[in-house]
DNA sequence: GCTGGCACTCGAACGGACAGAGTGCCAGGC
DNA sequence: GCCTGGCACTCTGTCCGTTCGAGTGCCAGC
C-alpha cells in the first residue's frame, strides 16, 4: 500500500495536470503545494509511483502524468464529488423549468450539461420498458388503415402505422381503445404482453386478424423502442481537448456518431450511482482517451435512463460529476412533476 | 469577359486544388491537364485571373488556390451537377425504403448524405406551416385534463398537455374532436386559425371557456413548431477539413450547434432549385470557410423542408451537388408515398 | 528516511544552409 | 498580337547542429 505521502503527490499531479495539461515536475510540484518535503523526496516518491503504473513520463526528462491507473485511484480514493455553487443549481433549476415537454427537457438538459461540464453531453431517453402507459389511441386514418399511438408517462409518444387486413367498423374500434386502455393504462411496458394476449379472442372472427395485427404492431413497438433514443451535445467542447486533439478528435466524433456504441457506453454505467469509467476501460477503441461519467436518473426513485458527459481522461473530475450527479437529480424532479 | 481558355485555367485549379488540396502551379497544371499551351501562357493567365480575384496565392511563389469568388464561377459556369452513379441510385433506394416511421426517414437520410458527401449532413423536418393536417386527437388524461395530438400528412405528430379551466363531458370531447377534424383535416396549418375561429360559439356555455383554451392549445403549437427541428450528422468528416483544420473546426462546431443558425442557413436557401453558398456568403461568421449546399425536399411538388450539406470551401461541388439533389429527390418520394 | 548536489538525458527553440517549387518578366518567334 | 523558352528572384519547408532548460536518477551525508 502506498504511503499517505505518496497518495498525496498523486493527487497533486493529477490537480496540476489536470489544471496546467502539461507534465509536472518535481520542482514544481513542491512550489505549488505544501507537501513539506524537498523536490529530492517527491522524485523518489514518483519513481516509486511510476513503478506502480499509476504514472508515466512521456519521455525520458519530461515531467510526469497520471495513467489511466492513476486517475482511477485518483477517483475512487482521493476526490471526493464536488458539489455545486448555489447560484449553479438555481440556473439549472430556472434553465430546466422553462422545458415545456419531454423533448425540451431533454434538449436543455443536454444543453445545460454541456455547458456546466465544458464537455460533451450525453442524454438517454426515458426508457420505455420501465416506463408505464399512460394512454394508448387508436385513430382510423382509412378504412383499412389505422394510426396507434402510445403515450408513456414520462411524456414520451410513439406512433406507428397499421395497415389492417380487412376493414375495421368503428364500433370495433372503439370497441379494442377502451379495452385495450383499460388494460394496460398505468402498467409498465414490460408487463404489457401478458395483458393484451388474449384480446383477439373476444372479438368478431372477421375482426380477429386485425385485432391481432394491431396488437403485434403495439408489441414491436416496444420491443423496438427498446432500442433507446439519445441526445448529444457541446462536441465543440471537444477543440479542448488539447495539443494533440487533432489525432484524438476523428475517432471520438466517429464513436459519438454512433448511438449504439454510445447507448452501450451508458448501458454499462451501474444502474444506482454514479460511474466513471477512465480511458482504456471504456470498451470502445476509439474512446480510449476519453472518460465517461454517467448516471442513472428517473422519475421517482428507480432509474428509467442515463445521461452523462464524455471528456478527455485529464478532465476534473470531481467537479464534473458533482454537475451530472446535480444535473441528474434535477431533471429526475422535472419528470416526476409533469 | 474571361476567354474560354481562361476559364478552362480556372476549372483546372479547382479541380486539382479540391483533389490534392494543395497550391497549384503553372508547371503541374500543364502536365495534369491538356490546355495545348505552355506554362508561361499558364502563367499569363494566372496573372489574369489573379487580378480579378478569382485565385489567390498564399505567398509568393506558391502556387494559387481559388478564392470564394473563383468558386462561385466555377459553380455558376464551368461545373454541372454530376449525377450519381446507378449503384449509388439503388443503395439510396433500398437504405430509405427501409425506414418505418418519419424519425426513422430523417435520421437516415442525414446518415445517408453524410456518408455519401463524406461530409457534414443537415436534415430540417418537415415544416408544419405547408403541411396538412391529418387528424386531430383529443384524449381526455382526467377529468379537467386533456392530450391534443396532432398529425401530419408527413407523419410527423406533436402533442401538448391542456390543463382545463373546468371539467369537460365526454360527450362534448367526442363533440370538440368530430367537429375539429371535420374542419381542419386536409387543410394548410395556416389556415387552420379561421376555420376554427367560431367553433366556442357552438358549444354550451359551461365548455366554451374550455373549447377556447384547447384551440389556443392548437394555434400555439402552430406557431411553435415553426421553430424548425432539424438533425445534422457526420460532424466525424470535419477531421476531413485539411490540414488547417485545427483552427477552423471550432466555429463550425460552434455553428452547427446553434440549431438557430442552421435553420437561418437552410432559411436563406431559395424555395426551390439547389442554393450554394460559399465561404464568405455564409452570413455566419464561423461559417465563413466553409459552403453550403442546400435544396428543398417535399411530398408533392412543393418544398416542405430543406436539407443539405456543409463542408469546406474546397469539395467536390459538382458531387456533392449531385449527392444531395438525388437525396432529396428520394426523399420526397418516400414521404408521398406514406 | 530525507536532503542537497551532481551528472546526464532529452526535447524545444533557434539559426543557417540548401533544395525545390513557383513566379514575373523579357526577348524572340509564329 | 499572342505564345514560348529562358532566367533571375523569392519564397517555404526541411535538415542539421547548437544551445538552453527542465527534469531525472543516483549517491553520499545528515
Amino acid at each position: 500500500m502506498l504511503s499517505e505521502r505518496r497518495l498525496e503527490v498523486l493527487r497533486a499531479i493529477v490537480q496540476d495536470y489536470v489544471g496546467t495539461e502539461e507534465p509536472v515536475g518535481s520542482k514544481a510540484l513542491t512550489e505549488r503545494h505544501n507537501l513539506g518535503v524537498s523536490p529530492a523526496t517527491v522524485r523518489n516518491d514518483m519513481a516509486v509511483l511510476e513503478d506502480e503504473g499509476f504514472i508515466a513520463q512521456p519521455h525520458t526528462s519530461a515531467g510526469r502524468i497520471p495513467t489511466d491507473r492513476g486517475y482511477r485511484l485518483f477517483v475512487d480514493k482521493l476526490a471526493g464529488v464536488k458539489p455545486l455553487s448555489s447560484p449553479e443549481r438555481r440556473a439549472i433549476q430556472n434553465f430546466l423549468d422553462g422545458a415545456v415537454d419531454l423533448d425540451d427537457v431533454v434538449g436543455r438538459t443536454v444543453r445545460l450539461l454541456a455547458q456546466l461540464t465544458r464537455q460533451v453531453a450525453v442524454v438517454q431517453y426515458p426508457s420505455l420498458t420501465r416506463s408505464t402507459v399512460r394512454h394508448v389511441e387508436l385513430l382510423s386514418l382509412a378504412p383499412a388503415r389505422l394510426m396507434l399511438v402510445l403515450i408513456t408517462d414520462t411524456g414520451r409518444v410513439e406512433q406507428r402505422m397499421i395497415d389492417c387486413p380487412a376493414p375495421f367498423g368503428d364500433t370495433a374500434l372503439a370497441d379494442l381503445r377502451a379495452r385495450l386502455n383499460s388494460r394496460v393504462v398505468g402498467r409498465r411496458f414490460a408487463d404489457v404482453p401478458q395483458l393484451v394476449q388474449d384480446l383477439p379472442e373476444s372479438f368478431e372472427s372477421e375482426d380477429r386478424a386485425t385485432v391481432s395485427t394491431v396488437l403485434s404492431v403495439l408489441l414491436e413497438t416496444l420491443v423496438e423502442e427498446t432500442e433507446e433514443r439519445l441526445i448529444i451535445g457541446g462536441t465543440s467542447n471537444l477543440t479542448r481537448f488539447g495539443h494533440d486533439f487533432p489525432v484524438m478528435i476523428r475517432p471520438v466524433l466517429e464513436a459519438l456518431e454512433e448511438q449504439v456504441v454510445l447507448l452501450k457506453l451508458l448501458g454499462e454505467a451501474t444502474d444506482s450511482g454514479m460511474t466513471v469509467r477512465i480511458g482504456h476501460e471504456n470498451a470502445h477503441e476509439g474512446l480510449n482517451s476519453t472518460s465517461v461519467v454517467a448516471v442513472g436518473y428517473g422519475s421517482g426513485d428507480e432509474a428509467v435512463a442515463k445521461l452523462g458527459v464524455v471528456g478527455p481522461t485529464r478532465m476534473d473530475y470531481p467537479g464534473t460529476m458533482g454537475a451530472v450527479r446535480a444535473v441528474a437529480r434535477y431533471v429526475g424532479q422535472i419528470l416526476a412533476e409533469s
